[in-house]
DNA sequence: GGAAATTGGTACAAAATTAAATCACTTCAA
DNA sequence: TTGAAGTGATTTAATTTTGTACCAATTTCC
């Protein structure tokens, strides 16, 4: 066996990302949606305020607000003022949001089961371990 | 055991990824390489043309051709007509390029193996394997 | 041989992303 | 209270990245 290379595992991980994306831009554009929007739209559920996307999708928080901006334009989002805290700006997906996430993420789903095909249910479940808990 | 749903897998890897690039890219700057610089230049034994380099890390032409400029400038390659092709550019690592890369990948594989030293060996390899087969 | 189509690479202009500065609100210590 | 420091978000200006169009060399196919 040889020795473990963790930028060897890494570069792997990241080409095979990429080589993901930039296979489902274009289908997920038809949607209306840039794909950064998306992975932003699909974290808003579970992180609400623009910091903490910043955060967690380690992103700029300038990047943030101009998605943001982008994906309320679109009817995607919709934002409004904490009442508890009056500089945030608690955001809420719109039905046609929910619905348009639904779409975008089923798309990766798709190219990124294919890759996930090669391999078994049970080494699916594996990998899946692994990464939650390297995260 | 859950069902097994390809996009949550996928943006557990990407974020992770994420993180990971964001922790060291600071590290890499001083070592007067941009991060992306460092992927590309990581590359290029393996992949000495630009066209090539482009279809492996999944990125524009014209952006390799600006990080190879920024490269060559930099002196960490050298670029070289290819005499059995007169379109195609031959890509030659300098040593100073191949220290700094060295440099580099050692930095993304400090920052990574921190990670994976949540795993054991096994599982270390485990993964990596699992990559390769998606790969 | 030689036009037509393909491939490798680049220039330029436009778009995307981000760093730096700023504004508004909140928190905390005195 | 109050004012100093900190946090959330945005604007502006600069940088990075990329789409489009292009040139040069090669290959294909008649």
């Amino acid at each position: 066996m040889s020795k473990i290379d963790p930028a060897k595992i890494w570069s792997l991980n990241y080409n095979l990302l990429m080589s993901v994306i930039s296979g489902v831009s274009p289908d997920i554009a038809e949607l209306g949606l840039d794909t950064k929007e998306l992975f932003v739209l699909a974290q808003v559920e579970e992180h609400p305020y623009p910091a903490e996307l910043a955060a967690t999708l380690s992103m700029p928080k300038p990047t943030v607000t101009v998605y943001v901006k982008r994906l309320e334009a679109a009817g995607f989002l919709r934002r409004e003022i904490d009442a508890a805290d009056l500089r945030r700006h608690r955001l809420q997906v719109t039905p046609s949001g929910r619905k348009v996430t639904a779409r975008g993420l089923a798309l990766l789903s798709d190219a990124f089961g294919a890759r996930l095909g090669r391999l078994s249910a049970a080494e699916q479940a594996e990998l899946r371990s692994l990464l939650e808990k390297l995260s």
